[in-house]
DNA sequence: TTTCTTGCAAAGAGTTTGCATTCCA
DNA sequence: TGGAATGCAAACTCTTTGCAAGAAA
């Protein structure tokens, strides 16, 4: 399955125009194992097409976003970081009251993993990890 | 025990002086029940002490910062939080192989636990989570 | 008095936005 | 052709820094 034709097909479903600019940022994006920055999305789509400006970058961005294709994350480096969202994986919330399950998207264990990572050289794996607590419901 | 005499002590030792700025930095934080913001902290201490300006607030965080007393998080809203080093608790980091057990601040569950309120509306207990994995010497 | 701290203003980094121009459908 | 998308530059937010003036010890 290729990705790139993925997205023309949505772009053309909600009446968005498929440019170059956008099909460089999501290939960008795919290509890069783990997460990448706006700035890197930037220089490899400039290698490919000189005249690509990086506020199109953060607009492509954006809309990949909402178009729920691109995740973004916070790992704390001062710049946000994207990544595509068929490469999430989940992790459950277990409510300890109603025994309720629900799926969360990994994107926010990873900042959790890269800090462990980062500070104690600890590669905690994550994969798998259920959350207890109380759902929504069961708060009140 | 009051914290604000403790302060006094720890930035003598040190050979650092006790300026109303610092002191209010610090109540300011301490007074916060969770989270606080650099802006929240000038405001606060610029009520009592209206010449206080915005860049002693960042100086003054760095500084508590340095001497243990705050916690510096990024819940990824924009802007760094601080919150008191002594409400700080305690997770585990399990190591799947050795078996070795290290302690980490909380401070970088507080941000999963934040998102999970905030997007699913779930109260993660995350007081006592072991986490598992590979520590540093057994990941080589 | 000494030198650590502060206040001010300006500089940064990263991101967003207004507007005229370009170009996809 | 017409409206969406881009490029450019400027604005914006949060944080940091240089330097002279101020104030703890």
């Amino acid at each position: 399955m290729k990705d790139s034709k993925g997205l023309s097909d949505i772009l053309r479903e909600k009446g968005y125009r498929l440019t170059p600019q956008r099909m460089l940022v999501l290939e960008a994006i795919e290509a890069s194992n783990d997460h990448i920055s706006a700035e890197e999305i930037y220089s490899q789509a400039r290698a490919k097409y000189p005249y690509m400006n990086i506020s199109t970058v953060y607009r492509t961005v954006e809309l990949l976003k909402e178009l729920g294709l691109v995740t973004e994350t916070d790992l704390g480096s001062g710049r946000l970081l994207y990544h595509p969202a068929s490469k999430a994986r989940h992790h459950h919330l277990v409510c300890q009251k109603c025994g309720k399950v629900q799926d969360v998207s990994s994107s926010m264990f990873q900042r959790l993993q890269h800090e462990l990572m980062a500070s104690y050289g600890f590669d905690a794996s994550l994969e798998h990890m259920a959350v207890f607590g109380l759902c929504k419901d069961c708060r009140g």
